[in-house]
DNA sequence: ATTATTCCTGGCAGAATCTACCAATATTGT
DNA sequence: ACAATATTGGTAGATTCTGCCAGGAATAAT
């Protein structure tokens, strides 16, 4: 993918918003005919620009209506360490979101569960298994302000 | 929405995964022929437990590289300081999750920006302008570990 | 146990949509 | 100006969507 003109930013910004365009609607909206509008919608999916789509789900409605934001610090970084964190989050369905921070914290996780009392044997259960962690600091969310699928430009 | 059964769990859990999923490979894959799935799918959509679909969409391949954790207090938390904050965060699109938190920090964002001097900008001329806001504290992102859009359970 | 009610299911068919191919147009570099 | 390349819009066959209807399972009441 060469770069993207800002045809591809409106069809990437119409998507964002609304997953499920028809190819159609779509290609009125960003002032195309149908059939280069596909082309160039599958060619930002091979590029890996749209990554993807996905349903956009509450949280509560599905019955899990608490996020923490966990900071993980490892003790030592040995490659060991970093390689037997990152591998066992990916395995841990409960944790939405993982960033390797810059700071005195290593990690910052989103974590989603349905109780506090979920979020102990989550802890217990799941974080405290992975070996080399030094220290964990849990912060909880009383609630979502805002959340947007559409990237800013 | 009364609850969700097994049947409502599978179409989510896939739809999570793959928001253009075609109605006839759905109702396959959560064993059901197209029509009552069409209607689950829609029921869902209705009683607001799917909110919508996006397309995921590359961070940096958009052009977008640098992701921030800002984490906000206001000196007070008059009615007034707070809907000021909330309503200047929902029209600034630069930030694309806010949360309201329990403990010392009042606010987690996630800010999303082309570049360290953006992000300056960004605090200079959009956040700064807020009133009321006693302390900013940024933790920057290295990189993604892991990114899910698939809710646990 | 039987009946009635309700909800859910699956099939059907017309309408809408997708998508690969074509020639024509626009863009780019020399 | 020219050639090479990329992009566009139209078309048509195949696929998919989706509202409607009758049949069947589950539940509740008598």
């Amino acid at each position: 993918m060469t770069k993207l003109d800002e045809t591809d930013r409106k069809i990437i910004r119409a998507l964002q918003r609304e997953g499920r365009l028809s190819n159609q609607d779509l290609s009125q909206r960003v002032n195309l005919s149908p059939s280069p509008c596909l082309r160039r919608v599958r060619n930002l999916e091979r590029a890996g620009v749209i990554d993807g789509y996905a349903a956009i789900v509450d949280q509560e409605a599905y019955g899990l209506p608490v996020t923490v934001f966990l900071q993980v610090r490892l003790d030592r970084h040995s490659q060991e360490n970093v390689t037997a964190f990152e591998t066992a989050v990916a395995g841990i369905d409960e944790i939405m979101e993982c960033y390797l921070m810059a700071g005195d914290r290593d990690y910052l996780l989103r974590v989603v569960v349905a109780s506090l009392a979920d979020y102990e044997e989550f802890i217990r259960r799941r974080i405290h298994k992975i070996p080399g962690i030094a220290s964990l600091d849990s912060s909880f969310a009383f609630g979502v302000v805002k959340r947007s699928q559409v990237l800013p430009g």
